[in-house]
RNA sequence: GGGCGCUUAGCUCAGUUGGUCUAGAGCAUCUGCCUUACAAGCAGAGGGUCGGGGGUUCAACUCCCUCAGCGCCCA
């Protein structure tokens, strides 16, 4: 029939031959010329070896949402994209693939190690942002930055020389959280806390007479090598007098002092604590104020060394067996207690984490809180949804320093130089180490080994994605503060939080002002979508079964702001079923295009709309409610309420628009004889079902721009992406139309339902409808063909005349009685139970209403509206409540 | 231990500053429709003492307190 029209929406090739043809256009591209208010997006940088997930979905519409609608409202919107060189991570899949091939990345040397990396990033980094072309956001890819590009890591040098001359930067010997996989430090934030249960082993540590002993609780008796001190609380009655005298460290000759410390807490274990400074922070600490011995015993692949004796070479985790076994035998445990508490896992690997003492490089973060936290106290930056605020301001009120250096090849190296005297300053080259050192030129540097965290690059991220310290600052000028952050609340502090530091030391501006934080996905459990659950289905095959659009609509839908989501997920089908919301969504909008497309075909399509005049109370409903709804979605995507604006447009464009306007446009449209009138009505139907398509656009990109080129002859060049987002006409806005119609509406659905009960449904008959009301009655009488048609009526009298008679069946709704003539015998019975039940309903009411306008409180303190409201409500309840007792009445003679 | 959330129909969630809320939607269930835009649809129906208890108020799903359960973040 319809030539380019088929039933339903095929969103696979439409996808790929529109994402081409924007890109192709350049519909993307951005200038910072351009005299037009700039909106901006920092795109949160995946990680280079990331694959596309949920979130990703989520997150990319939520931004893709604001950058094509803010560009259709006439912004100079720029959306920055970029990928993240993941140091951990990236270095362990090309460790991993040299394994394969037998060697490790000492076989290869640092230099071509990382030559190694670059050409693994060549081949498989970044196919996480060809998998964002999928989901067709509209990205200006040209800009796409990489952390390990020259202009990046010429700023992260930088700003590590700035900082380390600022004295912000310190080196320190610390204890770190050590990843034994990695075998790097990581920073207390890549550090995850879980409950594991194990046990409190309470061990025998001598005295030198060889028969007392002291009791002492651990739970990690492999680290009794690394002891160099037992403490109690000084003020422990039990213990305080020892203070000063020695214990032997089980299965060794070792003895160690016990010392007088706060740290040790007398209500737990036996309130001695063994002090083990290599192995745990809080020992460390203690250690300096004792100045006790540091006798690291772990190796960095977390076995022990050869100070653990003939444990050597053992796993810790092998090692504490083999010692408790020993520790057994020599009967030097007192007990041992299940006992759960709290073990910090590396967020990379999934290994314990092991506090190790190493020689690390840190941030100083003091000034940076303050910094930092000002702007987002002030409100300069709004945090969505805003509790946001508090997590923020505790961890800044209490932040710690920042420990950025990691054991790793793959990264920015610092730019630290070292002399063979031990002499070492940051610096920007060898030349100006040797100058600030006051050295010869040719003087021998060594740079430090180690690289920097890859969140000491993404902090620079607003910069560095806007050419800062290039030839070119443009893009800042113009685009910084960005607009909008979408992020994750996950990385509130390693990444949001630090950008703003960043920003505001460097560049003195904010980097952004709304962060809009994302719900997390999870399944049908409540369980995160990862992939080491394995709950997560390929979004790309997701996307293939039901369209991207559909993707995108539902995921939008379902993620109602600073809340998780749930859906249920079925990876081995690779399906979610939730998402058939969307497909069923575009679909409606796909026929109802197809609709006003063969009613064109049949009258044509005027240029001109209709005029004033010729507006029927229907059209002029559909106006309202459609401004209505423009102002309602602005509102909504104003503030961030995305789930709303998807639930606004769905609400509008499947009920008010398709369930009303459309059955009412047939009856108009088949009412008429007047071609002209048709055309003209085509056209006003056609602008009006346009516009929905550009506010659909934002969400639903592909299927809007198809239907946008469907529906009208146009050039396959134009995109409904460059047309203007509707404009509120405020002037159609018009609450009595909206109340009138509703009237009809429910008068409608109280026909249907009366028939349902009847059990005469598509019978065709005829009906009076009595309406006391003047300005009702016009409004019914107005639209009685529409009624007629809806309701299936043969005839239809509307009159302001009480009706009575014996041959109908009758409903009443405030006040509005419709009587359907009924030609059989009338089910009595039926109808009087049903009439019963109404009357028992409205009985009921109406004694609430009047309780209530009884109560003197009520009239008394009550806004004067809400009373009134409740005696008109109790007036129509009486009318009904008469009207159906007389039809009772009726029924019997 | 500290902080932040959540608890409304079988499921997933809406519910603006307390008052047309006689608490809504989608999915699921049941009934009837292939009414030529759409069966990925249309028209109906059933289903909730809004987690428990207390309080404030003329009025509480909405505000306060408390208890219980769940989740997240931090120590």
């Amino acid at each position: 029939m319809l030539k380019e029209f088929p039933k339903s929406f095929e969103p696979q090739t439409a996808e790929k031959r529109w994402y081409k043809k924007w890109l192709d256009n350049k519909l993307f591209s951005t200038s910072p010329n351009s005299k037009k208010t700039p909106y901006s997006i920092l795109m949160p940088p995946p990680n280079v070896t990331g694959i596309l997930h949920f979130g990703h979905v989520l997150n990319l519409t939520l931004q893709d949402i604001y950058i094509r609608s803010k560009k259709m409202q006439g912004y100079e919107t720029c959306w920055f994209p970029g990928i993240d060189h993941a140091g951990i991570a990236t270095q362990a899949k090309v460790e991993a693939e040299l394994r394969k091939e037998g060697i490790s990345r000492y076989d290869l040397g640092r230099e071509k190690f990382v030559e190694r990396v670059f050409e693994w990033k060549e081949k498989y980094g970044g196919i996480i942002l060809q998998q964002m072309r999928e989901l067709g956001i509209s990205v200006d890819w040209e800009r796409t930055l990489f952390t390990m590009d020259e202009s990046a890591c010429h700023a992260v040098q930088e700003v590590f020389v700035r900082l380390f001359d600022e004295g912000l930067i310190y080196k320190g010997k610390r204890i770190v959280n050590w990843s034994p996989l990695a075998q790097t430090a990581i920073s207390d934030e890549e550090v995850e806390f879980r409950e594991v249960k194990e046990h409190l082993y309470t061990l025998r540590y001598y005295f030198e007479n060889g028969k007392d002993y002291l009791k002492v609780a651990t739970v990690r008796p492999e680290t009794i090598f690394g002891d160099t001190a037992v403490a109690v609380n000084p003020n422990d009655e039990r213990y305080k007098h020892l203070i000063g005298e020695k214990v032997r460290v089980p299965l060794t000759d070792r003895y160690i002092k016990i010392v007088g410390d706060d740290y040790a807490d007398p209500t737990f274990g036996t309130g001695c604590v063994k002090i083990t400074p290599a192995h745990d922070p809080n020992d460390f600490l203690v250690g300096e104020r004792h100045n006790l011995e540091i006798i690291n015993t772990i190796n960095p692949d977390a076995t022990l060394n050869e100070l653990a004796g003939k444990y050597n070479t053992l796993d810790r985790f092998v090692a504490r067996k083999a010692i408790l076994a020993d520790l057994e035998s020599a009967d030097l445990i007192e007990k041992i207690e299940d006992y759960t508490h709290n073990v910090g896992f590396s967020q990379r690997g999934g290994e314990v984490i092991e506090p190790y003492l190493s020689d690390q490089w840190f941030v100083n973060m003091k000034s940076f809180a303050e910094l930092a936290l000002e702007p987002v106290l002030n409100g300069e930056i709004k945090f969505y949804p805003t509790h946001w605020t508090k997590t923020y301001e505790h961890w800044m009120r209490n932040i710690r320093d920042w420990c950025i250096s990691r054991q790793l090849w793959w990264g920015h190296r610092i730019p630290v130089y070292y002399t063979e005297d031990g002499k070492f300053t940051a610096a920007r080259s060898e030349e100006e180490a040797r100058e600030k050192l006051n050295l010869p030129p040719n003087t021998s540097l060594k740079q430090d080994e180690d690289t920097l965290d890859t969140w000491f690059s993404s902090w620079l991220w607003p910069m560095t994605t806007m050419g800062w310290l290039t030839d070119d600052e443009s893009d800042l000028e113009k685009f910084l503060p960005t607009d909008l952050l979408v992020t994750a609340p996950e990385i509130i502090f390693f990444w949001v939080a630090r950008m703003i530091m960043a920003s505001k030391k460097f560049v003195e501006k904010i980097p952004f002002k709304n962060v809009y934080f994302t719900s997390i996905i999870r399944d049908g459990q409540g369980r995160k979508l990862s992939k080491s659950l394995g709950n997560s289905p390929d979004p790309l095959n997701i996307i293939a079964k039901y369209g991207a659009d559909a993707v995108r609509f539902s995921m939008i839908y379902l993620s109602p702001l600073g809340q998780d989501v749930r859906m249920e997920v079925d990876v081995k089908n690779q399906d979610i079923a939730s998402i058939e919301l969307g497909r069923n969504f575009a679909n409606k909008i796909w026929n109802a295009g197809r609709f006003l497309l063969m009613k064109q075909e049949e009258a044509g399509l005027s240029e001109t709309s209709l005029d004033e005049t010729q507006l029927s109370y229907a059209d002029k409903w559909i106006l309202a409610r459609y401004n209505l709804t423009l102002q309602r979605i602005n509102e909504a995507l104003d503030n961030y309420k995305v789930t709303e604006y998807a639930k606004i447009l769905y609400d509008f464009i499947w009920r008010d628009f398709c369930d009303w306007y459309v059955e009412i446009l047939k009856v108009q449209f088949f009412a008429s004889s007047d071609n002209d009138y048709k055309k003209k009505l085509m056209r006003f139907a056609t602008n009006l079902y346009e516009n929905i398509l550009k506010i659909i656009h934002p969400v639903m990109p592909f299927i809007s721009e198809e239907l946008y080129h469907l529906t009208e002859n146009r050039d396959e060049n134009e995109s409904i992406l460059q047309t203007e987002f509707p404009k509120i006409d405020s002037k159609y806005i018009n609450a009595e139309i909206e109340q009138q119609f509703e009237l009809v509406q429910s008068v409608v659905e109280e026909v249907r339902k009366l028939r349902a009960s009847m059990n005469i449904v598509s019978q065709k008959l005829p009906a009076i409808i009595s309406i006391q009301d003047e300005t009702t009655l016009n409004t019914f009488r107005n639209l009685d063909q529409v009624i007629k048609n809806l309701c299936k009526f043969t005839e239809l009298e509307i009159t302001k005349d009480e009706v009575k008679s014996k041959m109908s069946v009758s409903t009443v709704f405030r006040g509005i009685e419709v009587h359907l003539m009924i030609a059989g015998a009338v089910d009595l019975d039926k109808e009087k139970q049903r009439i019963e039940k109404e009357i028992a309903r409205l009985e009921g009411n109406i004694r609430v209403c009047e309780n209530k306008l009884k109560n003197e409180k009520f009239v008394n303190n009550a806004a004067p509206e809400i009373v009134q409201n409740e005696r008109e409500k109790l007036k129509s309840m009486q009318e009904s409540l008469a009207k159906n007792k007389e039809n009772l009445m009726n029924l019997g003679k």
